[in-house]
DNA sequence: CTGGATCCTCCTAGATACTG
DNA sequence: CAGTATCTAGGAGGATCCAG
């Protein structure tokens, strides 16, 4: 048995989690929302509809693309409708269905929860850092008079 | 004034941006949870504490390197507990803290998004697709009987 | 068993330039 | 105004080896 097996396994159990993913609407939904740019664009729009040039001047650093990009996403999705006003220059709107309100209520959850233990979560981020600093300093320390 | 100036623009909205995420803590928080193994383990934590293995074994697909790093981080931020049991092989067990139980119940109410509204993302996004396969079925035949 | 360190590869975000 | 097409650099993530 070669040691390649180890890796293998982790292959074949990649391939298994894909095929995971594709069976469970959490994962796929999770996915979604992973983008970072999909929570900034419902969050814009779920204080009312926005044109695409607004919407690229209220998101700042969003490239024509990725904004594109996502937009059509959420569409797809069902999460925004898209409308075209045929004038002059053409004008686009995009806002939110019903159902992506409600994903834009479940990120402000998200976001009182992360507003909540904001103090919390950073305490123990200085804590920790200065763990691994003490840390390395015993370290160091510890070697070097005794040798 | 050049064309330049549109750039530039982004530029310096982009340098806004990141002076905003700095003080913004949604997102931060937003930054972590976009995470995909973050979920992941997460979800794995919240039915108990578990080894350094197990969530290798339980979470299909994720590198070694991947699982320390996630769980670091999770660490760092208050979210996990790391607890080693100094026996003959070293044995690691990671807990969810109360903060991160809370994160937790969290992604739960997410979870359950996802779950109740599958079925209306899938048909949104079949209705998506068959539209634009008749679009484009449409504009083929528009070019190619008169022509 | 639990990782740290290193190299390497692929993917994709983002910049740029162009079109209806 | 509202995108699309193309290219590239950077970073996330995997493979591998090694140590405590």
């Amino acid at each position: 048995m070669p040691t390649t097996t180890a890796a293998q396994r982790r292959e074949q159990a990649r391939l298994a989690y894909d095929a995971f993913l594709r069976d469970c609407p959490t994962n796929q939904l999770l996915g979604r929302l992973s983008d970072k740019w999909v929570s900034l664009v419902v969050a814009a729009l779920s204080s009312g509809s926005l044109r695409y040039s607004d919407l690229g001047r209220r998101i700042a650093g969003v490239s024509p693309k990725m904004l594109t990009q996502t937009l059509r996403g959420l569409e797809r999705d069902g999460l925004i409708t898209r409308t075209v006003t045929p004038s002059v220059p053409v004008r686009v709107d995009y806002a939110l269905t019903p159902l992506g309100l409600s994903l834009a209520r479940l990120l402000t959850a998200v976001k009182d929860w992360a507003e909540t233990h904001f103090d919390e979560v950073h305490a123990a981020r200085d804590r920790y850092d200065a763990q691994i600093a003490t840390a390395d300093g015993a370290e160091a320390a510890k070697g070097s008079p005794n040798s």
